[in-house]
RNA sequence: GGUCCGGUAGCUCAGCUGAAUAGAGCAGCUGCCUUCUAAGCAGCAGGUCAUUGGUUUGAAUCCAAUCCGGAUCACCA
């Protein structure tokens, strides 16, 4: 490629002046391209240097015509000149120029619309129409790594766990269309009071039960246990908090007896509902550190801790059937890992970040031997980075797995797939890692999205008001089913057809659901919405997949050699055509912006207008018996390329597309 | 209390690096299957873009204040 190092600046200003050369400008947007013309004549026409970023160039309204419009109004107050003056100039200047690109404009008030070539759009779907890497962009080099999903080994994956992954597994795809050589991993935190509670449990209750001989799924099966220790945790401190509320107080001392003592006379005054409700669970936190049970559990861990064999032995039993159960899960969505970190691994890192950050003078030391960092000057608070008894705290951890991360691949880019309950943490990670100079540092970006909600509120394991994420899938993919069967279109797939059709829509309902919403929100999860199979879904984008193929499969079985260059026999477009051809043309800029952005529902929206698009376009015109043999080739194109470019945007969502449905 | 995020149609969400009458989907109401898949299409109805002030030729978008909702500020992870 000729101008393939130049900047893009500069492919530009060859593109809108050398617009015969098609390759060349099919590696610049049509706006960005009207964008630097613009420029350009502004130049030349009134020496008036504008930064491009400052042209705005908009899609052009239905109501008028043309399909792309300069805004002038901010030019006006440097040039003296009225709208409609300044409009014909730059518009005569502007089709004078680009002949091949323009073929007119129109001027209303400031807005100067501009009708890009018929001719111009078919050259650009006669060139790609049959690309299936429409809109991806070749390896850069660049190097990313992406964490996500994450789990506990206590209990099984939920609501949240699916956005999450879902929201990974796309993020992924997207940086690799963009480029980018990706590694995805998942730090999995196996180790912990939380599993010790259901192993405990376990030993109380199992009588040796197992997965395999309960035929319960292994994730589930250990959760089961969690619960039961949260149950028995429950009743064991029932009787201590209300020992507490009367107000004795023996067995307590230090820090938490004068803190009983405070929050025990706040309480007698406090009125507000919430600080009670707060003071309450203060009291509780107390009290169920206080029961045997959570004695046995942490006695349990520190036994774990100590290498002791028997628990030891458990814990890898019992882990191992968290991830037997999670394997099926991961399968079936669609999320694998280059990379598995694990907790029991990684925890004791930090020691020497801790150490390197003493010698630094990043961190310093209180007296009773805890180490700090005092970020006050940044606008945050002073952070605990080592405990007294010299072990290492979350933050320790993380930074010192971030520069395990950067040591073992090297990414420019580090994006972490957490909640938005995590932002402070992210934020005092990264600055940290800043402050010490860890290598890669800047690279870390935190991917925060929001909690799923349901409609009656928030997900509370405790409270049991979790969704599962394996009932929520099979309830999907089940409904998914008695609709497929109801249409009855498809009466002749064999049962392992029938099987993988299922899960493509169902699952396609479940991902575009949860993808469809910009992450950094909080969001609704109405289970009635989100089975519904029309409208802004991914059965819906499916659809029209479907019925693409079903056009092309029938055109084949008639000619072998479908469709065949065009050439210059069509040289004009319907509305609907050209409608059809701009949106595609905005795919390659809509797959960047999602990268940029870090935002997969970028992409959910463009394949949703996309095939509303096109099934406006395959009601009002016949591909098979279009006016004439040209039209029907080019008809044809349009449909192979919307196909592509729905197959590919789906792809980065991590959804299937069905041939049939 | 400090910090951060959000408040757009009955509901769920776009639009937020300012620009032409604020857009979708769902729900409601009308039409359209003898022609390429009706999981579709066309249309009707539905809005003081939380409130108030400011900047601007122009504000849902930027700024300030206020109100409401959420997260977070652990020697938990």
């Amino acid at each position: 490629m000729v101008f393939a190092d130049t900047t893009r600046r500069e492919t530009t200003i060859f593109a809108a002046t050398i617009n015969n050369n098609r390759i060349t400008l099919a590696e610049m947007s049509i706006s960005d391209q009207i964008r630097m013309a613009s420029k350009n004549t502004l130049e030349k026409l009134y020496s008036l240097s504008i930064d491009e970023s400052n042209i705005q160039i908009n899609e052009t309204k239905p109501e008028f015509e043309g399909d792309y419009t300069l805004v002038l109004f901010s030019f006006l107050k440097h040039l003296k000149k009225s709208p409609d003056q300044l409009g014909r100039e730059i518009g005569d200047e502007l089709v004078a120029n680009n002949p091949n690109l323009l073929s007119g404009f129109n001027i209303i008030k400031g807005f100067l619309n501009l009708t890009v070539n018929d001719s111009y759009w078919i050259d650009f779907l006669q060139v790609n129409y049959a690309d299936p890497g429409f809109g991806k962009k070749k390896s850069s080099g660049k190097k990313v790594m992406v964490e996500y999903s994450s789990p506990n080994t206590n209990k099984p994956l939920h609501l949240g766990h699916l956005r999450n992954n879902f929201l990974g597994l796309s993020i992924a795809e997207i940086l690799r269309a963009n480029g980018a050589g990706v590694t995805k991993t998942c730090i999995v935190n196996d180790r912990g009071i939380h599993i010790c509670k259901s192993m405990l449990a376990w030993q109380k209750y199992a009588n040796g039960a197992t997965p395999q001989s309960t035929g319960i799924k292994g994730d589930h099966f250990v959760g089961d246990y969690y619960v039961r220790f949260e149950n028995d945790l429950k009743i064991q401190a029932q009787p201590i908090i209300d020992r507490i509320k009367r107000n004795e107080l023996s067995g307590f001392e230090g820090n938490e007896l004068s803190d009983l003592k405070k929050w025990l006379t706040a309480l007698q005054r406090e009125t507000n509902k919430e600080k009670i409700e707060k003071l309450n669970d203060e009291i509780k936190e107390i009290a169920r550190n206080h029961t045997a049970i959570m004695a046995e559990a942490k006695q349990m861990l520190r036994n774990w801790e100590a290498g002791d064999k028997e628990v030891v032995e458990l814990w890898e039993k019992m882990n191992g059937w968290v991830y037997d159960g999670f394997a099926i899960t991961y399968n079936r969505i669609g999320s694998d890992f280059d990379k598995i970190y694990y907790e029991s691994n990684t925890y004791l890192l930090g020691k020497d970040i801790v150490k390197e950050g003493l010698d630094k003078g990043v961190f310093y030391k209180k007296e009773d031997g805890s180490v700090w960092i005092d970020l006050t000057a940044d606008g945050l608070d002073e952070k605990l980075v080592m405990r007294r008894d010299g072990t290492s705290v979350y933050i320790t951890q993380d930074i010192g797995l971030a520069e395990q991360k950067f040591n073992e691949y090297k990414p420019s880019e580090s994006i972490y797939v957490v909640g938005d309950e995590q932002n402070y943490h992210f934020k005092v990670l990264k600055l940290i890692a800043e402050k010490i100079k860890i290598p890669g540092a800047e690279g870390i970006y935190h991917l925060s999205y929001g909690m799923v909600e349901l409609p009656t509120g928030r997900m509370k394991s405790r409270e049991g008001t979790v969704v599962d994420a394996d009932d929520l899938i099979d309830e999907m993919v089940s409904i998914a089913g008695r609709h497929t069967e109801e249409l009855g279109k498809v009466k002749d797939f064999n049962e392992s057809e029938l099987k993988e059709l299922y899960d493509t829509i169902g699952l396609g309902a479940l991902k575009f659901f949860l993808l469809r919403v910009d992450p950094k929100k909080r969001m609704i999860f109405n289970p009635e919405e989100s089975i519904d199979f029309h409208g802004f879904t991914g059965p819906f984008v499916q659809y029209t997949h479907a019925r693409i193929k079903s056009i092309l499969r029938k055109e084949n079985a008639v000619s072998s050699r479908f469709p065949t260059a065009i050439g210059t026999a069509v040289s004009s477009l319907l509305k609907l055509e050209k409608g059809l051809i701009v949106k595609l043309e905005q795919y390659t800029a809509i797959v960047e912006q999602a990268a940029i952005e870090h935002n997969p529902s970028v992409l959910a929206i463009y394949a949703f207008e996309l095939a509303k698009t096109f099934n406006t376009f395959y009601t009002e015109h016949s591909v098979m018996n279009a006016e004439s043999e040209e039209k029907k080739q080019l008809r044809l194109q349009l449909c192979e390329m919307t196909a592509n470019v729905i197959a590919s945007a789906m792809g980065l969502l991590g959804i299937k597309v069905p041939e049939r449905m």
